[in-house]
DNA sequence: TATATTTACTGATCTAGATCATGTAATCGT
DNA sequence: ACGATTACATGATCTAGATCAGTAAATATA
């Protein structure tokens, strides 16, 4: 039997029966504009953990959204230094820097096993002029995707480490919950590097906040494994409510 | 004579005749799309310094485009701080955070004397079905935002108070040139304490920097008007090729 | 199964930049 | 034109979080 020369196992996507249909870009579509969409989504990709989705400098012509999984978005500087921009579970849009069909800024890779919808830009486009609730959708999306980094931009340049270390764990959580999952016990597929990198903060800086949070009674924590006991708490840390000792 | 009662002077606009044609929205467009595209802009608003154009929390319907003088936009935080999220000049569109139609997370202000274009979104959307080219447009400026928003997470989180200011300095110096001023000398129209908000950093260490700018002859400041002496070595700066003394 | 590598945690030290304080020049309001 | 307010500059001090260093546990590799 002949090996198998491809990276990706190719399989054909479908919005119609899939459980994030009410998260993800078809969200408000009936069954025929959801028909048309399935026409238009070619494949659904299953990656392995560290397998590239799309590259910064190159142009891949779709956006992209997680169907399981997760997903790390990062850009790289002239001196090779990363940045996290940011961290998608299943239902959630990526790659709209490139929605212009030109250059990807960004590079999307996933974090651990993932399956990732393949939309392309130029057939989208084509269907939102036909379906409104398609635009419409697209449209929330982009101001969502601003709106978030500019919420980002605030946490980065007005916030203390143990500020942005809570809204993290609040924002996740609430994003877990939104996906069925508990808001309380959940398995964190990034690293210590790669949240504090995110955040703007060392890495060593993040394992003492969580040695911290956990100190507080806010949290118990072992290693990718994080409970959160006191969410009210965790608000107030991120709101700087008060400080912790 | 009757007192003018509204606050702002409103002219008709006409892209036809803007110097901003080839930078701004229009960018790309024939003479029957400007004239389309000049009878969607309903007008053009004359705002004091300090005048608002939309407000964080309100649904405008609109994305604006700057035609003189430079605008501000920030979010105001639960808590009541501000966060300055980027400085405009003329060309440049703002208000893409409200581009699905509904509330803006965000505030546009007056820095100066300005004039502003209004761009009604429901017209435009129409417009962009019948002008191919304008929908390329938009999508365009969509994806520079989002990739502008990028890179200014990587500013907040990676690099250091003279690189902060060294990188803030040479983009405007940039944008001025584009806009046919001169790269080397300009006014700021924001304040010392507005660029160490936007920069993440305490308006006494953006004092601090131009005196040391100064000091390093690679730039003349006197209040808002600033000199650039030595681009290269500016450069040097904000990519941490060295650190001054 | 043993060994190497990576990831997470924690202690010790250092420093960039915040904060506090004060002076001065520019701008605003009357 | 004059006093009040705001913007900018600069010195002194303090501290949050970086950096450096070492250990242990988990994971990958041979």
């Amino acid at each position: 039997m002949e090996e198998q020369k491809i990276n990706f196992k190719s399989l054909k996507a479908s919005c119609k029966n899939c459980s994030l249909v009410e998260l993800c870009l078809p969200r408000g579509l009936n069954n025929n504009d959801l028909d048309s969409l399935d026409d238009v989504i070619k494949q659904r990709k299953l990656l392995q953990k560290n397998e590239r989705i799309f590259n910064q400098g190159e142009k891949s012509g779709c956006i992209y959204a997680v169907r399981s999984g997760s997903v790390k978005t990062y850009t790289t500087a002239k001196n090779g230094e990363e940045q996290v921009l940011g961290f998608h579970l299943p239902g959630e849009i990526l790659g709209l820097d490139g929605l212009d069909n030109q250059i990807h800024s960004c590079s999307g890779i996933a974090l651990d096993t993932a399956t990732i919808c393949e939309l392309p830009i130029d057939e989208l486009n084509v269907l939102c002029v036909k379906i409104p609730g398609l635009q419409q959708q697209l449209l929330s999306l982009i101001s969502d995707e601003i709106t978030k980094d500019h919420t980002m931009l605030l946490l980065l340049a007005r916030r203390n480490a143990e500020q942005k270390l809570a809204t993290f764990l609040i924002n996740l959580s609430g994003r877990f919950k939104a996906r069925g999952y508990s808001a309380d016990e959940f398995d964190l597929t990034m690293s210590r590097y790669d949240i504090g990198n995110y955040l703007g903060l060392a890495d060593e800086t993040v394992s003492r906040l969580i040695s911290k949070f956990k100190d507080n009674n806010i949290l118990n924590a072992d290693r990718k494994k994080i409970a959160i006991l006191d969410h009210k708490k965790l608000c107030g840390v991120a709101e700087g409510d008060f400080s912790l000792n």
